[in-house]
DNA sequence: ATAAAAGATTAGCCTAGACAAATAAAAAAG
DNA sequence: CTTTTTTATTTGTCTAGGCTAATCTTTTAT
């Protein structure tokens, strides 16, 4: 007995895809592997998943099984992403959770939680238009604003920027960052890479470190125009 | 691909059956048909599931098929229900929805809201005792006051007491009752029992009204002492 | 150009939990 | 006591969504 209250016209299933093809997009089709590993699940189970949502047309078809979400299916991504941005907001900011680790809680949640709940938790964190992470939240119409942001091991020696976004699943790596200043907000500048971009220096809000590209992998920048070139 | 992060040993389904036995509980076996309406499934699907809680010890099965919870399925039941009374709660008072509405939310959420959550909610709210219809929560341990309060219905021609708690799961019938008046909390006194207990003279909080048994059913009094003899 | 490796698909199976139709057993009515 | 009615159970299906093992297909490397 599966009951529905969330008017999600997907089942939780569907709704996992959709936002996995949403999360993994970036510019071309995504490959049934990728998909397989972002979601937990045996590349079999990918292929016939997708193979139903094309038929629901909410995903296309590429080369190879490789698959992309169609306009139905964006709307469905943006749908499941709002859902999930505004319930970590929730968690953070109203339950008082670790930004660390709300993002599990989340996950299973956001296919939960009905309309007439989500909007009564927006409505009292007055709308926020950032979850904790940094990553905006898509309005009520799926309308969500672009911006482009470079990756931290990325930037030029002697660029500043801004954090803005960070993303990783892995709790552990995020309150390594979190004791190392890497929020969302912070100011940040590239002093010197070393060894073929194994080696960073980063300052962190005034603060000089020197850190492995790995440990960086996840934080994304927008570059201030001031101090890049110069 | 179910995610559970609600550290629940129970699948959702045997989780309501559970608790849908505990609420069923009037001291004797609970009847396969009961149970199957309180659960909106077919028979067979009931002695099928029931089965199953029996093999895990769960439940007890009686003449008949009929049921009654073990010790450790009254355990598993009151973490539901203590789930689902915290979540009424927080829904109401935190999110301000209404009374009459929770239920069906609640219903889901409890299946679905982690531990961790729900102590963050709990905390929230400075552990409540009591949910919006004026159930006891039970506290972590599964432990739960027992009370003792008469319907509505029953009391006889004189009698006073406070009520305690609305049971119901229709939210238009709990619309009218709010208008009336008939909270947790509200004294009433019983002028007058008609037609052989078809039509009551209620009073409520002071203001008298008089109406059908069916539209008092659900409405839980605790007595008091006085006015009931003198 | 062919062999090896990587990636996707097919085929067949499994689990949970529901259902309807047919059957059996118990209770109530005559 | 027999018949009828009510209740419960058996049997056989169905759906969603996984999985493994085996089999293609591509791509990459030699």
């Amino acid at each position: 007995m599966v009951k529905r209250v969330a008017a999600a016209a997907l089942t939780d299933s569907r709704q996992d895809y959709v936002k996995a093809l949403f999360d993994l997009d970036s510019g071309a089709p995504v490959p049934v592997s990728s998909l397989a590993r972002h979601l937990g699940v045996s590349p079999p189970s990918v292929t016939n998943m997708l193979a139903r949502l094309a038929e629901e047309k909410l995903v296309a078809l590429h080369h190879r099984g490789a698959a992309r979400l169609t306009h139905d299916g964006e709307r469905e991504a943006l749908r499941v992403v709002r859902r999930h941005r505004i319930l970590e907001a929730f968690l953070v900011r109203v339950l008082g959770l670790d930004w660390s680790v709300v993002h599990e809680d989340a996950e299973v949640l956001e296919h939960h939680v009905s309309d007439r709940v989500l909007d009564a938790i927006d409505r009292l964190m007055e709308h926020p238009s950032e979850d904790p992470h940094g990553h905006l939240i898509p309005d009520r119409f799926g309308r969500l604003p672009r911006r482009v942001l470079i990756p931290l091991g990325e930037m030029a020696e002697g660029a500043r920027g801004v954090v803005r976004e960070i993303h990783d699943r892995d709790a552990r790596r995020m309150q390594r960052w979190k004791r190392a200043g890497l929020v969302p907000g912070a100011k940040v500048r590239m002093h010197a890479v070393h060894d073929d971009g194994e080696v960073f220096e980063v300052e962190v809000e005034g603060h000089r470190m020197v850190t492995g590209g790995g440990t960086l992998e996840g934080v994304f920048i927008e570059a201030s125009n001031t101090g890049a070139r110069r």
